[in-house]
Order: structure tokens, then C-alpha cells, then sequence
RNA sequence: GGCAUCGUGGCCGAGUGGCUAGGCAGAGCUCUGCAAAAGCUUGUACAGCGGUUCGAAUCCGCUCGAUGCCUCCA
């Protein structure tokens, strides 16, 4: 029996704004599509909040024995400054800033990416397509939609008919907007050239002589319009109607918005059953972004190399700092909070190393299994982090309960306690234990510091309590905290 | 200007018509040769003003404030 046959998700839709019980389209099976990044500057923080709540997602619906189809574009091509009109190409722009080919940019940043995913431990998706490698797909779409009469052509490029589109279906039913609204506040710029109306938006972008990337179409040589390149890899890979559409909250307009037009344009299907939007990380509580300058990068976070943390922090503390917040609320970003949340996640991981060693008793004075409900109760209603991980902090409770003879637990019971602590540790939100991945190659060094601790309690034992304090200070201040405990010293790494 | 979202204790953050998460910090205690570390105990807060209700922080209205989108951004 699969753990979602017991289990019953809720997800917040943002299509319908309230949260309603997920049942896939195929028993069993997940599509899920997120919008990915655009590979012309490195990552910041706030785009791996987006990524890491999509992580989850992905983990817990795996978690619940979903065979999960994830799908997350590498935006290589298409995405155009100030709506395609007298705007670059900003994977171009830094090509020609840094002087290199545009594949050279779009290479280094996707290795930055990657690099920073796998050091947040975040899962690689089912299938990482690119803008570039399906132009065809996004031609075909092209050509559906002007067949459709959602489409007209001029000059070469290809804009999509938002009015024609809005007289049988509804433009904007997912931001909110009326297709008036947006008419009546529109500034008139000077020069709105080739389209018939300034809502609409480019399919097709003839490419001016000096745009070297381009491609062949029935058209001109051009590329594709950004929205079109989502529209083509979701509906290709997933269907043309799939079960989860992630991406951002910034999104949500115009993208996700001009996704759904064309959609229901070219194949007269609305694609998303599942609209799921990731809030912003803020920094200063201004949302972090590539253009302003407002962000830090997770390698300056890692590092300790920046101008906002006093402190370096480790990947999975800036996780669990994440975490600890639903991911459809803004989260601001602070030494303080994370500092916070690095004391909280250490707590949380010794205590689950001491699990192994509680000693059962012939009774239980707790509900695990109880307790582990309430655990899926948390994700189950729309993936709500902060929720589990309030629980697992009475497990750590538990735990100390039980080690103080204050709680007592059958054998069955804390490996029950054991293994969902793991599952939910580490599968479903996908932490590490740093002290563990410490290690390594440091027995040396245990070795040698477990000879400190056995000379430091002899001296303690002959009242000899200069030299004991020496050697405790002393590796104080070398970073060895030692623990004396009932049952003698342990020590820990800061 | 339009469309949204939000305003929770010292800080971060859940929740949401009555049972009032969790983390961090603070305070007290335990342990200890003294400490540190750790553990335990402890906090009735929900922007303001009205209204609905037996009862609202939670629903409605208004005011104030913040943010996001409307132009590229996860």
C-alpha cells in the first residue's frame, strides 16, 4: 500500500486561491512542471528559496510513493528585456559584456546552478530541458496558434491576440486582472511598433542583424518569446494537461498568465490542474533581485564573504532557515533569523543522533504513532514546513524525556521514532547532518582529543583543576567545546 | 493609478471564530570543583478604530503602514 492511498494532500491552487485535495490525473503518477532560472548571472538566494520549495514538493510527493515526473527549464534563449520591443536579450548582453559566445554564458551559469542545487542537496529533476534544444516544439506552437486566429504576424515576428483571445476565453483568470483594467492603465509609450495592442505578447521576435542568436522559421530568422518556451517543454514532456505548474510568485504575471493563453489557444485545453507559487525571499524587506542589486549569492553566504552576514552560514542552514516558514510567505532574510535557526537546527540533529541510544522500556508513555500523524498532517496540508518542523522539535522533547527516565518507550516505538525522524529529516525536507558529513577523515583528531578529555579528568580527579581548565579553554578556543555530561565528557565541533 | 498580499509577543515565524504552534533571545532551576554545554520550567502577542457574534487575533467595513505585480527578475 503507498503511503498517499493513507495519506490525503492538500495544495493551495492558486488558480481557484484555496486549497484543495490533489488527486493526479493518472493514479499514482505526478507531473510537475517549475519554471527554472535564466542562465545569464549566478543564482541568488532568493531564486533558491523558489527551487528549494519546489525541492520539497518534489520529495514529499516521492515520499508518498508518487512516481513523480519533474520537469525545470533552463531558460537559454528568449527571455527579452522590456518586453521584446527595444530590449536585449540579457543572455546576449553578457556575452557581450564578458566577451564571450552566448552558449559560453549560458554554459557557466547552468554549472553555477547545478553546483549550487547540489550543495543545498536539492534533487536533480526528471528532465532539465533547455529553450534552445526545442525550438521546433515552440515553432509548432507558433503555427497552431495563428491557425487557431490567436496569432498575426508582422514584420517577421509573431504577437500573440490577447484581445481576440480574451473574447472566448478569459485573459488574466490567474493574476487577478481584467483584460479592461490592463487597457485602461496602459502609459501610451511612443513608437509601440508592430503590435496592435500594447497586451500583447511576442511569440516570435525577428532577430535585428546584430542578434547572433537566431534560428529559422516560417516567419524570419528570429527566436522564440519567452512565455512560449514553458508552454512547449511542459505540454511536450508532461501533457497537454499536467497536474502541478511551479514557479515563482513574480511569475505568476505576465508569464504564467501568457502560458495558460497559449495553451488554451493552441490546444484548447487549460494545461495546469495545480497552480503553486513560491514567495519571495526579501533582504532588507525589499524582495531580492538580479536587476537592483538586492541579493546575496549563496556561495558569499557559504563563505562568509559579504557585506550582510558577520558570519558564514552552511547551505543546510540557510535550508532549514527557509524552511522554517511556509513557502507561500514572504521571508525576510538576517543574521539574526539565521542565527537563530542554525542554534534550532543544531539542537534538532543532536537530538536526533542520541535516538539510537535510548533504552527501551515494556511500556510506551508516549503516542509515537500519533505523533507521526501529525507529522503528515503538516505536509499534507499544502506542504506546511514550519508545522512539521514544530514537530519534530516535540520529538526532540521526547527524546530528552526519554534519556531522563522522565518517558518511556517499547523497542517498536523508537524505531518508529527513529525512522520517521529519518524519513522526515531527511527525505522530505532533505537535510544533512553536518557533524556527520564532518567527520570523514577527523578519527585522528577524535583520537586525540578523547586523550585531551582522559588527561583533563585525571587532573580534574587530583583537584588539579589549573590544568584541567587549561585544556578546556584551550580547546575552547581552538573551536572543541567539551560536554561533560552524567556519563562523562563528549565534545562538539562549532 | 489599477490588481493582489500582508501587518502576530524582544526577534524570526505558524495558526485561525472558543482548546491561544515552534525556534531564537531573556529569566529561574538542575547538573558541575567553578564554568561552558546540555536539560527542565517560564511568556495570553496578534497594527488602529468600528461592526457581526454568547464569544474574534481569526469574519465584515474603514483607517494607517509595508510589500509584490502591472517593465526583466524565482
Amino acid at each position: 500500500m503507498k503511503r498517499y492511498e493513507q495519506q490525503s494532500l492538500s495544495i493551495y491552487n492558486s488558480l481557484s486561491k484555496s486549497k484543495e485535495v490533489f488527486t493526479p490525473i493518472h493514479e499514482g503518477a505526478v507531473g510537475m512542471y517549475v519554471c527554472g532560472p535564466t542562465v545569464y548571472s549566478n543564482v541568488h538566494m532568493g531564486n533558491c528559496r523558489t527551487f528549494l520549495s519546489f525541492d520539497l514538493v518534489f520529495r514529499y510527493l516521492k515520499h508518498l510513493g508518487y512516481k513523480v515526473r519533474y520537469v525545470r527549464n533552463i531558460t537559454d534563449a528568449g527571455h527579452l528585456e522590456n518586453d521584446g520591443e527595444s530590449g536585449d536579450d540579457p543572455i546576449l548582453k553578457k556575452a557581450r559584456l564578458e566577451q564571450i559566445e552566448p552558449m559560453e554564458v549560458v554554459q557557466k551559469y547552468s554549472i553555477d546552478f547545478h553546483n549550487v542545487m547540489s550543495q543545498f542537496n536539492a534533487l536533480p529533476p526528471s528532465i532539465e530541458p533547455t529553450a534552445t534544444g526545442h525550438i521546433i516544439e515552440q515553432i509548432e506552437i507558433v503555427e497552431k496558434i495563428i491557425e487557431e486566429g490567436y496569432a498575426y504576424e508582422t514584420n517577421g515576428s509573431v504577437y500573440f491576440d490577447v484581445m481576440k483571445f480574451n473574447q472566448d476565453h478569459e485573459y488574466g483568470k490567474l493574476s487577478g486582472r481584467k483584460l479592461e483594467d490592463m487597457i485602461a492603465n496602459t502609459r501610451e509609450l511612443a513608437a509601440q511598433s508592430d503590435k496592435k495592442n500594447p497586451q500583447d505578447f511576442a511569440l516570435w521576435k525577428k532577430a535585428e542583424p546584430q542578434h547572433i542568436m537566431r534560428w529559422p522559421s516560417p516567419w524570419s530568422d528570429g527566436f522564440p518569446g519567452w512565455h512560449l518556451e514553458c508552454t512547449a517543454m511542459s505540454t511536450k514532456y508532461l501533457g497537454h494537461e499536467f497536474d502541478i505548474h511551479g514557479g515563482g510568485m513574480d511569475l505568476k504575471f505576465p508569464h504564467h498568465e501568457c502560458e495558460i493563453a497559449q495553451s488554451e489557444a493552441s490546444n484548447k485545453k487549460s494545461p495546469v490542474h495545480y497552480w503553486m507559487h513560491a514567495n519571495m525571499l526579501t533582504l532588507n524587506g525589499k524582495k531580492m533581485s538580479k536587476s537592483t542589486g538586492n541579493n546575496i549569492l549563496p556561495n558569499e553566504l557559504f563563505s562568509g564573504d559579504n557585506d550582510l552576514m558577520q558570519k558564514p552560514f552552511s547551505p543546510v542552514v540557510a535550508k532549514f532557515f527557509m524552511y522554517q516558514a511556509h513557502y507561500r510567505s514572504i521571508l525576510d532574510f538576517s543574521q539574526e533569523a539565521l542565527e537563530a535557526a542554525e542554534k534550532g537546527f543544531h539542537r534538532l540533529m543532536d537530538a536526533y543522533r542520541m535516538v539510537e541510544n535510548l533504552k527501551a522500556s515494556d511500556k510506551s508513555t508516549v503516542d509515537i504513532k500519533a505523533w507521526q500523524q501529525r507529522c503528515y498532517d503538516a505536509m499534507n496540508d499544502d506542504f506546511n514546513s514550519p508545522i512539521l518542523i514544530a514537530q519534530l522539535f516535540e520529538a526532540v522533547k521526547t527524546i530528552h524525556a526519554v534519556a531522563e527516565g522522565n518517558e518511556y518507550l517499547l523497542p517498536q516505538d523508537i524505531e518508529l521514532l527513529q525512522q520517521t525522524l529519518q524519513d522526515f529529516l531527511f527525505d522530505v525536507l532533505g537535510l544533512q547532518d553536518i557533524a556527520l558529513t564532518q567527520e570523514g577523515d577527523s578519527d585522528k583528531l577524535t583520537q586525540a582529543i578523547q586523550l585531551l578529555i582522559d588527561l583533563r579528568n585525571r587532573a580534574r580527579a587530583n583537584k588539579d583543576f589549573e590544568t584541567s581548565d587549561r585544556i578546556r579553554d584551550q580547546l575552547q578556543e581552538a573551536g572543541i567545546q567539551l560536554n561533560d555530561g552524567k556519563d562523562g565528557t563528549s565534545f562538539s565541533l562549532n
